[in-house]
DNA sequence: TCCCGTCTGTAACGTCGATCACACAACGGC
DNA sequence: GCCGTTGTGTGATCGACGTTACAGACGGGA
């Protein structure tokens, strides 16, 4: 008899085999022919597909709670994608087999999943639709929100040094320019000029392998005013 | 009792309710509040958003077998796209509380949405892929491709005018360059001057509102070599 | 500590495509 | 048939971004 379950994470925290992986480490890669699915237990997952050469271009970031891999799961095709650890993390996985026959025994996950699938095709359809309508400093400055988000929720902030950071707390991402750029699909020099709008705003700081985000919002009305 | 269904589009065409569709009509724009899913029983519907003015970016064509609309179904947000009948159409639709009962208690349906959706996904991951490393005259080629292979499966073709044509059928695409042009979010003047490398290539015939692809063979055939 | 590799920051230049502008063809209404 | 409207075809200009090039900063290893 199974204990019913109200979603794939669910699933798989419980049920799933519990793996370690370090940074930088792959889960699985572009092209691969495994098939089974994963759930983010802990730490920060990157998926991303690889273009042209070597210029890698970032589709999201999966924080614990959140599913990945499924795609190859449900189709069976090799991977659409790639899955690298962007900093030291936990992952449940299951075999595709054992995963399809949880969904079919439990159709509240199979509807769960749906629903969560929903919203990767709705941002994906939005993310089309931007890219030609948008400048470069536009999408880095929604980048920087996306990853300023998900960072600023389980990762270590830099402590307020006045009053005013109470109001904007700073987010420190841990990323160098080159991947940035790869992950908006423009060049570094592009990307290099952008952030140097945003820094001229008092948006945010810019080191190496560091870029910190003095507030959310403010980095967000920099991103307006270039419309 | 309920009969067992070993799809969506099925257990639309099965219980759903027919609606039949003019050219140029529409099921559903982006925004709206409708949560119901619909299936295409005849003819083409086309799903599109609407960026920045005017402007329409096509996401997908749907032809007979293939549901459309199950995204506001299934996590009941408003539509993240508009559906618009190409040509006179017939449409199976479910409200959906009903198609949401559906598929949980029939799990192998719900599978086979999941599998649907999978593809879905991977093809607006790989646009987004293509976005930035895809000229104009590239997404042309691919979309006439893809409109090609829509079009000449249930679509009136020119008949054949010479023995090449059997290797070659022609396929009459009756879309404008405006069309064209929003849906691979680039200018109609870019587009315009793309169709003429395609047509100085003898791959296609252009005219008002209508554009004669000369074998999807041959358009690929440009398209690459447009590297 | 020194040195080299990696990363950041910027400038110069070329190119693709958006925009503007205009000529012409096709079709529709009168 | 005449003319207004809509759609096609193409040239000219301009701006944004990719490319190339280089200078300086930081960090790790010998």
């Amino acid at each position: 008899m199974t204990v019913e379950y109200a979603s794939v994470s669910e699933l798989l925290a419980a049920r799933g085999t519990k793996v370690q992986v370090r940074v930088g480490e792959s889960l699985f890669r572009e092209g691969d022919a495994s098939t089974s699915v994963y759930s983010c237990l802990f730490g920060r997952i990157k998926i991303f597909v690889t273009t042209p050469a070597t210029r890698d271009l970032l589709l999201g970031v999966k924080t614990p709670g959140q599913v990945f891999g499924e795609l190859s799961a449900l189709d069976g095709r090799p991977r659409s994608a790639g899955a690298t650890a962007m900093e030291l993390s936990v992952v449940a996985c299951m075999s595709s087999d054992q995963f399809l026959d949880s969904l079919r025994s439990a159709p509240v996950v199979a509807v769960e999943l749906l629903r969560a699938m929903s919203e990767h095709l709705r941002r994906s359809n939005a993310r089309i639709g931007a890219r030609d309508s948008e400048s470069t400093t536009v999408r880095v400055g929604h980048l920087l929100v996306e990853l300023g988000e998900k960072f600023q929720r389980h990762g270590a902030s830099t402590p307020p040094m006045s009053s005013v950071s109470l109001i904007a707390p700073s987010v420190d991402l841990p990323i160098s320019q080159d991947e940035l750029a790869s992950w908006i699909g423009a060049s570094r020099e592009a990307t290099a000029r952008s952030l140097a709008i945003f820094r001229r705003a008092g948006a945010v700081s810019t080191g190496r392998q560091r870029i910190t985000l003095h507030g959310l919002d403010r980095v967000l009305a920099v991103t307006m005013e270039a419309s």
